[in-house]
RNA sequence: GGGCGUGUGCCCGAGUGGUUAAAGGGGACGGGCUGUAAACCCGUUGGUUAUGCCUACCUAGGUUCGAAUCCUAGCGCGCCCA
């Protein structure tokens, strides 16, 4: 068993902040293990590893021996979160939202531990709220105080439509946080006013206020916009190993101890020795990246995929081989006339291209290789022979065997 | 409800009747270099078997030999007034 002081190091290993410390500390110094909370809306069917900081969070929490309640926010997503919006979210329906919660659930389970875990879902005590104890709880907050939010005052004093449900928002997650007793509650560092509302409410409800800990967002593969699918810098849970592992190797080196602490299963002592290491120029960020990769594959699957998708990766970027599990497809070699095949429709047909003539200034720009060999600029017509069995590649990234 | 303004390619942004598939920048992609990334250099960035043809500057009409550029209406956005 861990001190209290050596836990807390560990939980603090990437946080943003913890308001306030001092008092997580003397929770943790009761040796009782501790209720730590997550409330996730099920609006992201896909999660990523931006979604899934606060899960490795919990992770750490439950392996220092505390339990975890995850919420789903099937009851809040009627309202949607305002957080961060600068306008008002659409609603979704029960049945969207019990899907996606599901989806949700099969995913988090990939990080947390089942055993340590209890799920609930707040529709179950939010739904069912009187009008009775419905006012008694939003009588604990004003106008003003709501209004200090950052996303409602700048919507306020630019004009912009707040829908009176929308300041229910924060109320309700305060509330799941008195129903569930929460000693701790995650979010990123955008939640912050909600967390701090659970912890007010609890406050005047009597009870004692949970803790709140905010995590970073995590930057995305290109290193600087925050990781999401819309802007197509993620690395999904589902992706597969070989797809995971060369993701992790794009991102730049100065993200490295980011994501060690934030996406990885590394102890919190050994990124400490990598982070100095690193800094001292000791260690090969090469070498560094590559573990970082391989640890975060082996999270989501296991050790024989991370080391699979580890000499895929070499042999696609380091000796320029061609992967064994590259797509196969089988292209129509019919010849014109002159006996040829035109190769630009053939690999827009693969898959690899977009148009016809995006493929043509691939090729002129020597980025179509066909068994190895660079296809010649301007060579759009080839002998079907050419094409049949080959193993095409365009660009760094696509890899397509033909039949 | 009234007035003024604005709407260009993935994004920003130049272009105010004719070599404009549309300057410039960003991004993205391809090549080189490398450690895989960054930085840097070079190239590409509507479609089409293509010195051509087609589709494009919010939408629909109109003027003109010719319109992203002028006119009319509509829609979106912005600011001011009520």
């Amino acid at each position: 068993m861990l001190t209290p002081e050596e836990q807390l190091h560990i939980i603090k290993s990437g946080t943003a902040q913890i308001v306030p410390e001092a008092a997580l500390l003397e929770k943790l110094k009761r040796g009782v293990p501790l209720n730590v909370k997550l409330g996730v809306d099920p609006t992201a069917p896909d999660i990523h590893l931006g979604h899934a900081v606060p899960l490795r969070k919990l992770r750490q929490f439950q392996d220092l021996g505390h339990q975890v309640t995850l919420i789903i926010g099937d009851g809040t997503a009627l309202i949607g979160d305002p957080s961060g919006r600068n306008s008002t979210r659409p609603q979704l329906s029960r049945e969207k939202i019990q899907e996606n919660a599901q989806t949700y659930v099969d995913q988090a389970f990939k990080v947390l531990d089942p055993e340590k875990t209890t799920l609930r879902y707040n529709s179950e005590w939010i739904l069912d709220l009187d009008m009775e104890h419905l006012l008694k709880l939003l009588a604990n907050f004003t106008v003003a105080r709501i209004l200090e939010r950052d996303d409602f005052h700048n919507r306020y004093t630019s004009g912009q439509s707040i829908s009176l449900h929308e300041f229910l928002y924060p109320v309700m997650q305060a509330y799941d946080s008195v129903v569930i007793k929460a000693d701790v509650e995650l979010g990123g560092t955008d939640q912050l006013f909600n967390l701090l509302a659970g912890r007010e409410l609890m406050e005047k409800m009597g009870m004692e206020p949970q803790v709140c800990l905010t995590l970073p967002l995590l930057e995305g593969t290109d290193g600087v916009k925050k990781m999401s699918k819309s802007y197509g810098n993620y690395i999904g849970l589902t992706d597969v190993p070989s797809d995971m592992f060369g993701k992790v190797m794009s991102i730049p080196d100065e993200l490295m101890v980011k994501y060690y602490r934030l996406a990885s299963t590394e102890d919190v002592a050994e990124i400490d020795a990598i982070e100095a290491g690193l800094a001292a120029d000791e260690l090969h960020p090469n070498k560094v990246k590559r573990a970082l990769a391989r640890n975060i594959v082996e999270a989501y699957y296991d050790a024989a995929a991370a080391e699979e998708a580890e000499a895929d990766f070499d042999l696609k970027f380091k000796d320029h081989g061609f992967p064994a599990d590259a797509p196969v497809f089988a292209p129509d070699l019919t010849p014109d006339e002159n006996g040829l095949v035109y190769v630009a429709k053939v690999l827009v047909d693969a898959g690899v291209a977009t148009s016809a003539s995006e493929a043509r200034r691939l090729i002129d720009g020597g980025g179509v290789k066909v068994n190895g060999e660079p296809l010649a600029p301007k060579s759009y017509n080839v002998a079907p022979e050419v094409l049949a069995g080959a193993q095409v590649q365009v660009g760094k990234k696509k890899f397509v065997r033909f039949e």
